[in-house]
DNA sequence: AGCACGCCGACT
DNA sequence: GTCGGCGTGCTC
């Protein structure tokens, strides 16, 4: 069937809803309307209108007198076929309905309509012979000689007087009204910029990209290289070579709201900033931001994992950076992980995707093991920073003080910095001041009453808080369990707690907190991060989004308080991403000619994952863990699918749960776990059980859960939630 | 996802 | 006697 003509049926098509329907609906095509495949449609559904996307020809199941007529056409490029197999492969591999993928592409509101034009003023061609001069009607004047039109507010605002005088130089004939598109044009990276010099390594990976790209077709290749080696200069130079080429190109990454020093490096390789994608654009920006995807006016594109979903005109090249993060699996709505979508994108659309990480993934690693996946090793820099000395500090021996949580070694490495005129980073992954309070008289311990998780003292802020599900209560005087006052107790640390710690220990320092409910707004982050490079602090203390991408010259020193704490907890991946978050935070010290050091405060310093850091094997240990997963068949060697029944009555979960684990498939190769409570057994007031099927990696997966679940009735009032390649086991 | 339809408690 | 709660079900 040819693109341009959807109609195997005269007159109907079928419309794909953003709503979680199963299919396509028919629509009846007036004769009036120019439809083809891929265009953006408004449709009546019900009582009210729904944008569309037109996705095949009508099936014929509806009877042409039941059909309605698509109400119009939006003025915009169709979406292309790729964008549309890409959506059906998505919600075919995530087991969602294809309408659920669809919203992640028409995730911009009113985006589809095009603004109207606005009124500009300029001055006339042909100006009245006499026009009385005030100082304001001149100032106008000046202005619109050497500039370009501009709206009735922002003339008045820049020349400094009200709309009435450029109202009565309209009347006076000197200026004249013009009709301005009121879309501003997007800016374009110039990938004709001359690039840095680069090292005769980085020169020879950014040759094996162009190759890739020159090639044509689809490629996967991982870039890998310590933090330092000059990743990123590498793949800006794919990025130019798919500019010259004329595509378009999508990096993600992982938290694109921590990357402001990323989008400075971008433009000064290219000019100008890219276009960005994230939760947190104004709408008119994610407006246009959409728009000028669709257009192909956007060239670069650099954003968060929905920005996969964008309706690209003309995608050549993908670039994944942080490969490894666990930020790009998506965990609410169509379950999916970015990286390997952005493979399968890359795939269908026949170009090149590069994934980029100084720790890549276990499942990238094996993908270029088997050959599916090329390599390209960058090794450090020359002159470029040493990498810091890790040494992990066994808290069985180097005790801390009572109810403090620096040893001994710890302090004196901070007290030794400090006293240098360095700074120095103490790094704990856990937000507020105690994660568990209880009472000491009777042992009482303080938890959310919608989630089975402890409530986290947040001492800032007042009050304890949840944080799985927002519930917040002030700090009792008595105890809730045997009512006796004064005896609630913050145990363990949070990083609130290391700074008051700190604060006591070095007086004289300057103390900053950085967590994500210590950063309010979007300059917080960037003045924080300021004041460390103007060297106006003297001790950082945070959680993992202090973790990412800040270079601070003078940072000599990391101490991670508590290496163990993303070990616990039977996540299968847990040992992997320890070592990526505190590889990650080791790489923080020491970044110019200054050499770092690195402590790991640990209490079972034999374990792999603090050997690999403090030795710098991490090819050993992901060997090591490799062959464990192998031994188990999990992932990357096996599939997971992980179902999660939940509800708020907790019989009627369990009834399911039950039925679910009785229709389970089991054969030879492939069986299922559970049903179990969820390690949150209850999450937001909801009771969640889980299950999870085991099958070999060359197993389809989908069809075997799609033919379970079907033998199950399932009431209203529960929820079973597909996960397909489930990487949080919660 | 909306929005209507439909059956049971506190107000004009 | 109505207004309105949100449970279930449909939308080409």
């Amino acid at each position: 069937m040819q693109d341009s003509s959807p109609e195997q049926r005269p007159g109907r098509v079928g419309v794909l809803l953003p709503l979680p329907l199963a299919g396509a609906y028919d629509y009846a095509v007036p004769p009036e309307l120019a439809i083809t495949l891929g265009d953006y449609v408004e449709v009546p559904l019900g009582p009210r209108l729904v944008t569309g996307v037109v996705w095949s020809a009508g099936s014929g199941e509806v009877a042409a007198s039941r059909l309605k007529p698509v109400a119009r056409r939006f003025p915009l490029p169709a979406m292309p076929e790729v964008g549309r197999r890409f959506i059906d492969w998505v919600a075919a591999y995530t087991l969602s309905l294809p309408g659920q993928a669809l919203r992640m592409a028409l995730s911009a509101q009113d985006a589809l309509e095009p603004l109207k034009p606005v009124v500009g003023y300029r001055r006339a061609e042909t100006p009245a012979a006499e026009v009385r001069e005030t100082p304001a009607r001149r100032r106008v004047l000046t202005l619109l000689a050497d500039g370009p039109p501009r709206v009735l507010a922002e003339l008045a605002h820049e020349a400094g007087c009200g709309a009435a005088v450029i109202r009565g130089l309209v009347d006076a004939g000197a200026l004249e009204t013009v009709l301005l598109p009121a879309e501003a044009p997007v800016a374009r990276p110039d990938w004709q910029c001359p690039g840095p010099a680069l090292s005769p390594a980085q020169a020879e990976a950014a040759e094996t990209l162009r190759e890739k790209l020159a090639a044509g077709g689809y490629s996967a290749t991982l870039l890998d290289g310590v933090t330092g080696a000059g990743k990123t200069e590498v793949y800006f130079e794919a990025i130019a070579a798919a500019l010259a080429a004329g595509r378009q190109v999508l990096v993600l990454l992982p938290e694109i709201a921590l990357s402001s020093q990323w989008l400075d490096r971008f433009a000064a390789r290219f000019g100008v900033r890219p276009a960005e994608w994230h939760s947190d654009l104004t709408q008119t920006r994610r407006r246009r931001t959409w728009r000028a995807v669709a257009t192909g006016e956007a060239t670069v594109v650099v954003g968060a994992r929905s920005a996969l979903f964008l309706p690209y005109a003309a995608l050549g090249l993908i670039v994944v950076d942080e490969e490894h993060e666990s930020a790009f699996k998506q965990e609410d709505g169509v379950t999916y992980h970015a990286r390997d979508m952005a493979v399968a994108r890359a795939f269908l659309g026949g170009f090149p995707i590069v994934l980029v990480s100084a720790t890549p993934s276990l499942e990238t690693l094996v993908n270029v093991e088997s050959g599916r996946y090329g390599r390209i090793d960058l090794p450090a820099r020359h002159g470029g920073a040493a990498l810091p000395e890790i040494s992990l500090i066994d808290l069985r021996e180097d005790r801390p003080e009572r109810r403090r949580w620096l040893s001994p070694t710890l302090t004196a490495a901070l007290v030794e910095t400090l006293a240098a005129g360095e700074q120095a980073m103490l790094f704990l992954n856990r937000r507020g001041y105690a994660p568990l309070t209880l009472c000491r008289g009777c042992g009482h311990r303080l938890h959310c009453p919608n989630c089975s998780a402890w409530l986290v003292e947040h001492r800032l802020a007042g009050r304890l808080q949840c944080h799985h599900c927002g519930h917040a209560t002030a700090l009792p005087e008595t105890c809730p369990g045997c009512g006796k006052a004064g005896l609630m107790a913050g145990c363990g640390p949070g990083v609130e707690r290391i700074a008051e710690e700190a604060v006591a220990r070095f007086p004289e320092a300057r103390i900053a907190i950085m967590a994500s409910d210590t950063l309010i707004g979007p300059l917080a982050m960037a003045e924080l991060v300021r004041k460390v490079a103007a060297h106006e602090l003297d001790l950082l203390i945070g959680t993992q989004v202090m973790a990412k991408g800040h270079h601070f010259p003078m940072l000599t020193l990391v101490g991670v308080v508590d290496a163990d704490l993303g070990l616990a907890g039977g996540d299968l991946r847990a040992a992997e991403r320890t070592y990526q978050l505190l590889h990650q935070v080791a790489g923080r010290a020491g970044r110019a000619e200054r050499p770092g050091r690195v402590f790991l405060q640990s209490y079972m310093p034999e374990h792999p994952v603090m050997q690999a850091l403090a030795s710098g094997d991490r090819d050993r240990f992901l060997a090591q863990e490799a062959e464990e997963r192998r031994a188990l068949a999990l992932p990357p060697f096996g599939r997971l699918v992980a179902l999660v029944v939940s509800g708020a009555d907790p019989e009627a979960v369990d009834k399911v749960a039950q039925a679910l684990g009785r229709a389970a498939p089991r054969s030879a190769d492939i069986d299922v776990l559970g049903p179990a409570p969820a390690p949150l057994a209850l999450l937001r007031g909801r009771h969640r059980r889980r299950l999870l099927l085991r099958a070999p990696r060359s197993c389809a997966v989908q069809p075997i859960v799609r033919t379970w679940l079907a033998a199950v009735t399932v009431p209203n009032s529960v929820r079973v939630q597909i996960d397909v390649d489930p990487y949080s086991f919660l």
